[in-house]
DNA sequence: GGATTCATGTAAGATGTTACATGATTGT
DNA sequence: ACAATCATGTAACATCTTACATGAATCC
């Protein structure tokens, strides 16, 4: 079984779902398009890892609702025992900004402060979620949720050090073009004092 | 062209290279295997983004150099200029940290603690590169050199950041734990001071 | 009237991983 | 002796994205 499958059986651990849930759910954990839900919803009925209640519905399409089944349980529960690999992440932001010396001061920051804003944009957005968690969820029931509410604040945590190093890195980039102008030193030789100035910056 | 093309212009941007020595520089930026490195050189360079330049070498195998073209270098920075796609990020623990209620403490804590040590480990061997790069490139070098060097205090701060949580997670799973053996109160009624009192705790 | 939400599915293509293949040098 | 580093490549497979396909209800 591959990642995607226990996140499944993950999200279904928690209460039953239909795969189009299951996609907004997926979000924060491993996030996946509904072309790769549904075929992988098909293999895990299969090997009885989840099991499905077809639900008609008028006015709406109608909906299959996965359930996780005790094989499913066993699963998952030997799998999160496995030390976890690495994490991958990706991200063009990492490669625009090594190529940063090749395009000009205002196009370098405003990537930085675009995405300052997404991130604060998604902040504000969880931040209501956590709240609504935190009142919705008493303790009879918060055991299950216990692992999201632990995730979401970790995204938050996160985003909110990122937009700092944003910040930082907006800085630093001001001071390197400050000082390139009042000197008059693209590429010249005495530029050692610079660097000092600059890691002083950082210190 | 896709983001690994992206990536190996932004390195090669700095200075031609191998293939071999692509696949560690790009681990920072958008890991790849050499697998996929290798082809996507093939196909680059019959683009006209870069330039093979073919190396004998005594008691090594040889290696090709790469070359940046004055066609890659505008491709890139024409790419550069472009707003980045959102970011990806898929980490095994998250879905185990979602698990959480279905294992024993003990073990929940250990993935955990493991995350600590191997970010730990990290960023002590990127505070050496950190420093390595301060001293070697000189404000004459710098500018090319300059958003590896932001990407990796970056990557620092994350980390840190990171470690900050797991020790917050780890605190509050202790403190649901001892609740629940103080008051032999697994799964029943009257738990709401105890919600309370695990909000009262992450403020 | 047009976009979004709900709801599921398939097909084609792009991207990424693991394994197979070779082979000398250097460090433990 | 054995593992790791240097160095490049292919093949098979797994994973993920984009596009095609349908269709009613609700919101602006």
């Amino acid at each position: 079984m591959n990642n995607l499958g226990y996140a499944i059986l993950s999200a279904l651990g928690r209460k039953p779902c239909s795969g189009y849930e299951l996609v907004q759910y997926l979000e924060a954990l491993w996030p996946a398009k509904h072309s790769q839900i549904y075929p992988q919803l098909t293999k895990m009925e299969q090997k009885g890892l989840l099991v499905f209640e077809h639900i008609e519905q008028t006015g709406k399409p109608d909906k299959k609702i996965c359930s996780i089944t005790e094989k499913g349980k066993e699963t998952l529960e030997k799998w999160v025992m496995e030390s976890p690999s690495d994490p991958i992440m990706r991200d063009e932001l990492l490669i625009k900004v090594n190529s940063i010396w090749l395009s000009d001061q205002e196009s370098a920051k405003k990537i930085i402060q675009d995405r300052i804003s997404n991130l604060e944009q998604q902040i504000v957005d969880r931040e209501d979620i956590i709240a609504e968690m935190e009142c919705k969820h008493r303790f009879d029931t918060m055991s299950k949720h216990f692992g999201r509410y632990l995730l979401f604040n970790r995204r938050n945590m996160l985003e909110k050090e990122e937009i700092s190093w944003c910040k930082w890195a907006l800085n630093f980039i001001e001071k390197v073009n400050i000082n390139k102008l009042l000197l008059g030193m693209i590429g010249v030789g005495k530029g050692s004092i610079l660097v000092e100035d600059m890691i002083l910056f950082i210190i």
